[in-house]
DNA sequence: GATGAATGAGTATTCATTCAT
DNA sequence: CATGAATGAATACTCATTCAT
């Protein structure tokens, strides 16, 4: 057996070459730096010279791992609401009763942003951009969005939410939450993440619930 | 008494000399102009060209009453918030119960910027670019948001809202509104705009609501 | 009548305005420009740089008067080619016998490019791309080409050319040119333009002349 | 004896070390990439890159047996010529009146590029570079003009030709065919390929021939 | 030897701003 | 005052060449 044929049943054996490897490292550095420099300068602002020298490498090289300007911006807004579906999943799949997954979800996303102001600053300006671009599957934050939905559908069928469309319940979640975040990095925050996730959770959840349904 | 008391002067006679008459004709044809092209193309794809073309002048004439380019960006915004809140003063001036007024308020607000699309696009691109520029007294924009902040202490003063923080309220109910005239704009709406005031209203009044003060 | 009025009256008199004399003047100069340039470096190492350079203006100038690279290419080289035209048509309209005129023309077009060898090396870099390019009405060459034609389809009328098809031999006629001109470029020319004119002549007249017609 | 004394004197037993095999074997692959690429996107279109490609080997392989750009390009010049000499080789020096040696080579000629147009078009825009570049003892294409030249001296020396310059009349036959296979190439060709050569030489051969001598 | 990732100099193009008319 | 021609700084993108593996 050659060094070939060992190459290629490890890759056979879903193992990633080396090159793959690489290449992934590199696409991701790149996106990391396209974020970092998107979240100080706002996204037209941003030259690819920017972001090479944020991730420390020569111009031309970014254009090996990404076609051009719109590749870059468009994969790296992908990237960004990847990272945030990733972080809120376990927190929609945790066990228990609507009212503490939804504190428990608005909690995570306000530290989640709060960890990593840079990101939302990215995020934000990313995220009218990703609705024009290149949809292969779902782009991730439709995915982030549907997530959110069915979030909702399920509280509704389980009699925690009253007659009220999910998607457009899931909507103005996020519009509030999209708000606070914002008030919350623009301005020093003047109030604790659990009093802005109590604030949120406290008016939609009234806003929301089955009148029928006691708060306990 | 200098030359420029003679023109307070003049101005506080409510005359305005002719000269000033044209300027300020000519600050509003660009100004308008700049909305349109920004509600078009959006904020950072607008040239001084674009606008000048679609204002009928020069290039060079939009320099001769806007410094720069900011300036230009800057005034417009405010006179597009200046707009929004003239349409909007009688409504928050209408005598009747806080839930009336508050339902009337979003339903004015939706239509006018069902009726003016371009207008809102404009609005969306410059709410930002407001927030870092030039502040000589109150930005329009701030002036609007004070404005729905009254509304909401008035109504905690009444007890037709529960003790909760009348700007956060009111940031909470800009970001409701602002989400759902965004997708009223890019999407075909499907549901009526009586039936999207209602609904945001439904939400936020329950969620704000002083449960010791029951709905009718 | 108001000035303006006198203007678009003047206009309408087939009378250029000082801008569109200005505007062709300056389209004139950056095409100068641009023949000097392509015949000193070739056509694909001539940067809009390098054009607005030799012209004395900024590079954004040129943009001013061509929206890229490729239009100025492709008028410049219908320029060249309306020049040669120019000064080939007195020629192509004498009187006097086939023979005669076919000599002056030949030398006349050696002269032209003796005179100006910066102009042929132009037009030679830019015949072929003359062919690809915008082709409103009919392009320069084409128009030199087709009047060559009528001059040998005219020979053949009078008898003085056997029967052959006038477009191919105006073709053969131009290859010939073509590479003689080429020659005295790149090399010293060491023979005369008369004598390369008589070496031309001499072959083409006798191999297409009706033998039946006997040369004096 | 030196390794290298070793070494000539199995090449002048002409078998070539396993090394140089590989290594005219790599050459010639890569020059007919770069042929194939130069015919299908024109000589400055052509990028390493393509060849490399075209050749199925990494770019930087090129740069094994080829110093820079220029020097494959002006190798690769060399070889296309040396194919047309090769072809042309016994028909020049096939016996028999030159009239019909001429015919034969026109036709040949004629036939080699209609088999190969992606041939002529890599020896057509090649066939300007060759001049300036390296010449190790005499390029291939001055090889094909000499052997041309050498046609027509023996013409003028058997009566053949009038006293013309062989080396101004070769020249100018190269024009012709230059230009005839041109039109073949880009028009689709409307005249066969005897008709052509006949054209040529019904022209050309009146045109030299010495009068004294009359056509059968 | 072969590879291809990395480099960076070079080019076309856009656009805010200035200024002579 | 108004104009719009001219400017040139800035930016996306290409590609020959080098070099570590």
């Amino acid at each position: 057996m050659t060094k070939r044929s060992v190459k290629e049943t490890t890759s056979l054996m879903n193992r990633k070459t080396k090159g793959e490897v690489v290449e992934e490292f590199r696409c991701a550095s790149i996106q990391d730096a396209a974020m970092a420099v998107i979240a100080r300068k706002g996204i037209d602002e941003t030259t690819i010279q920017d972001v090479a020298d944020e991730a420390g490498i020569a111009k031309g090289t970014v254009y090996l791992y990404f076609r051009d300007r719109d590749e870059l911006l468009a994969k790296t807004a992908n990237r960004a609401f990847e990272k945030l579906v990733a972080e809120l999943e376990p927190t929609f799949n945790a066990p228990g009763p609507f009212t503490d997954r939804l504190l428990a979800v608005v909690l995570r996303q306000l530290q989640f942003f709060d960890d990593n102001r840079m990101l939302f600053r990215a995020t934000l300006a990313l995220s009218h951009r990703e609705a024009g671009l290149h949809k292969p599957k779902m782009g991730s934050y439709a995915q982030y969005a549907a997530r959110l939905e069915k979030m909702f559908l399920d509280a509704r069928e389980n009699g925690e939410m009253r007659d009220l469309d999910p998607l457009a319940v899931s909507a103005l979640y996020r519009d509030c939450l999209r708000g606070v975040i914002v008030r919350r990095i623009e301005q020093k925050p003047k109030t604790s993440r659990e009093e802005d996730a109590q604030f949120i959770v406290s008016i939609l959840l009234r806003g929301i619930e089955d009148p029928k349904q006691e708060r306990t």
